[in-house]
DNA sequence: CGGATATTTGATCAGACTCAACAGCTGTGG
DNA sequence: CCACAGCTGTTGAGTCTGATCAAATATCCG
């Protein structure tokens, strides 16, 4: 899944459009992508906009979310690298995405797109596996929001994540083998676990107390059973 | 959006797969699309099987639902007639899916659909699309149960359902024009909200007492006053 | 009619929210 | 070096929404 760092300046980028890359199409890929860098906080997708542009992510994490008119926040996901953004039915986005940390990405306009799409026929595949990956991990958190515990569902954000340090080495810290990096702050992953910010810190109390998990450093947890928090995440551990 | 009804048995069916299907081509979809009917309450999808069919819905609704291993259900949401369902990351299905009144459906195997894909070429592009829609779907109903109460979740529910029914006017019957036609119980509904059977039956008390919406026979509601409906969907009447 | 299933209603309970106060860390400026 | 502000996270007390449990009623269908 990496490639090779020669296509492009970055091998997520590169992977993340069309897979194995020919040298003789650099140069078109190069006009129709753009690259842009996004400081912690700014939001450079917002909801109902007309959505004119599609993002990958090439470094950093964004943070989707979607509001109420009230300004109640639900958070629908984190964007890492290789993730495709800017998929809209209606022409506007159906949500807002800021970023957690420092961002880089790339962006590709609507009408180039569907030139890429045309031109590179494992583009295409590929960009149907990504929803379909995407379609999987909203299906998982609709369980997690309608039928998980407070508990369960702080397991369940930890839990994942650290797969997801598994599966990208790139996440995790040389110096701390088992911790995961929580590149957002309680606010965030509450708004994410349909959660407050308290509820959250009074369930990561839970679970250190449990010796399931302990505090390492800012923004970074680690994680010592990861059964006992796999078992918690699917409701097999009675409260 | 409608196919004529020479494309294969259905309408839906030709659209769904490949819009605008040529006559030659008739012969060589009828090989590779099974048609299949399910009853009632029959489950012909389940989770963490092999994912090794489609289907495309024809007629009929189905409810497409995760479990947790202690039996707390959430409906993830219901498919009808053009929705195509079967798509998996892991080789495995992530829910599983059951017929909420009488469904017809056709049936692709996994090695077969690869062909179609790439035969026709507008029918990944249809698929991309679909599969679009169904992501931006699930990240409204994630702000849905991480966010609302009871009373707007169920307004949410009977708002897009009445919308859905605008959209495709098979689903209403002439003789109750603004009614919708609920082919699941209150069961299923709880399950798809987040909420219980009961809190599902007491919010419905409550948009019928303040004259929103109204009975209108089995299984089936009259919207009364849509806008208030959708301004307690949105948040935006205080309880 | 009768039995099964679904819905409605009532009373009580509990998990998570709200509001409020406090602690810890970080950076800033005197 | 310390004082301070500002922000994030922690902890506590009280409240409320929706769940649970139980019972009554309604609806469907043979």
């Amino acid at each position: 899944m990496i490639a090779s760092e020669k296509c492009l300046r970055c091998p997520v980028r590169s992977t993340a459009i069309c897979g194995g890359i020919k040298q003789k199409d650099i140069a078109r890929l190069s006009k129709v992508v753009h690259d842009m860098k996004v400081a912690p906080g700014d939001c450079f997708l917002e909801q109902d906009e007309p959505a004119d542009n599609y993002f990958i992510i090439t470094s950093g994490t964004v943070t989707l979310f979607k509001l109420l008119p009230d300004g109640r926040r639900q958070v629908t996901g984190f964007a890492d690298p290789g993730h495709f953004l800017g998929f809209a039915n209606g022409g506007t986005y159906g949500f807002s995405a800021e970023a957690a940390d420092c961002v880089s990405l790339c962006r590709i306009s609507r009408r180039d797109i569907n030139v890429l799409l045309a031109d590179f026929r494992d583009m295409e595949r590929r960009v149907l596996d990504l929803l379909s990956d995407e379609l999987t991990r909203a299906q998982e958190q609709l369980l997690l929001l309608g039928r998980k515990t407070a508990l369960e569902r702080l397991a369940s954000f930890l839990s994942t994540r650290t797969e997801q340090a598994d599966a990208w080495p790139g996440y995790r810290t040389e110096s701390a083998r088992d911790g995961i990096v929580l590149p957002m702050n309680n606010d965030t992953i509450a708004d994410y676990l349909g959660l407050t910010n308290e509820t959250v810190s009074r369930m990561m109390g839970v679970l250190r107390d449990a010796r399931i998990i302990s505090r390492g450093g800012r923004n970074r947890v680690l994680v010592r059973d990861r059964d006992a928090l796999d078992r918690i995440a699917l409701g097999e551990t009675p409260v």
